[in-house]
DNA sequence: TCCGGAAGGATTGATATCCTAATATCTGTC
DNA sequence: GACAGATATTAGGATATCAATCCTTCCGGA
């Protein structure tokens, strides 16, 4: 004996249960798949900020800086930038915009294609990462609040939809 | 004997990598799922936002209008739905105004609450509705090129960092 | 060889969205 | 009747995208 409201109060749930209701049955999953896609990105997003807070940074602006401390000459071209990180070209130009003007990166031509600027990170923007990977790891990272095991299903199932899409 | 650049040119992957041999062991898996969550949500965003855009609907927008169609009398005051979909008071308002500019959604006055503002739906947004769930569907929904089975991986591990996070 | 157009790289400006903070109005309770 | 809390809005800052622009490089044909 059920009541007719059930204690199920996700909303995504409910809104799977709407579309088989409606008879688009087919479509339900991949909903309520994406719909879980879109909040997770939210959820985990937010968790982001506030962790990048305290360094003046967006995640963004983190990933940039991280790229360039991976990198051996600690420079990458603009281009090069957006095509691993997946950011349009005017996204990358703001971002450096904004960390050269925090000091962090500084653009410097590039040695041999007067068209591309380089992006180079300063001593400063190399702590800043540091610092900034730290706080990622301990707050963020290492506390999804889902298993070992979750954590790598999601992995996988992702990589297959990213491959799918043409990511790489 | 391999080659010092691996075959495998997946971005995420590269960058778990480099968190490992970096020595931040604990934390790589979950750098990665995170950076794949972000990454497939910008995949799936802009599937639908392409697949919105005859309609003149961002996703936030047709969460709105979908919301209200759904409910008994097509209307809802706005926190309301700032609480179902989970999106701040001030996106509500903005979504709203272009709602209805568009004519797709009206402001109602709350029957008992004077400080609360309904957003009703229109015979027309009903219809947006309508054809915009079923171009999401067909284009994005039924076509994430991933099996049913890794769908309902998904819905399930998300669910679970969902409901980690005191999302319901 | 050279020259002219196609393509690449980066930026700017315009537009839309989201978030934070502050504000105005209203409700309900002590 | 005063005051805490709820509701919605406005204003401002940051970010992402799109279109257009400027400069540079590349390449094929005269």
């Amino acid at each position: 004996m059920t009541i007719g409201r059930t204690l199920d109060s996700d909303p995504i749930e409910e809104a799977r249960r709407q579309w088989i209701e409606r008879g688009w049955e087919s479509a339900a999953d991949g909903m309520a798949a994406v719909t879980s896609i879109v909040r997770a990105q939210q959820i985990v997003l937010q968790r982001i900020d506030t962790a990048l807070r305290p360094f003046d940074l967006t995640f963004a602006r983190y990933e940039i800086l991280t790229l360039l401390s991976f990198t051996k000459r600690g420079s990458l071209p603009m281009t090069r930038m957006g095509a691993l990180l997946q950011v349009h070209p005017t996204s990358v130009t703001s971002a450096v915009d904004r960390l050269e003007s925090q000091g962090l990166v500084e653009r410097l031509p590039h040695p041999t294609d007067r068209r591309a600027v380089l992006a180079s990170i300063t001593d400063t923007g190399r702590a800043r990462a540091l610092a900034a990977t730290a706080a990622l790891n301990g707050q963020v990272f290492e506390q999804l609040g889902i298993t070992e095991h979750q954590i790598n299903q999601l992995r996988t199932v992702l990589r297959a939809l990213r491959a799918n899409a043409g990511d790489f």
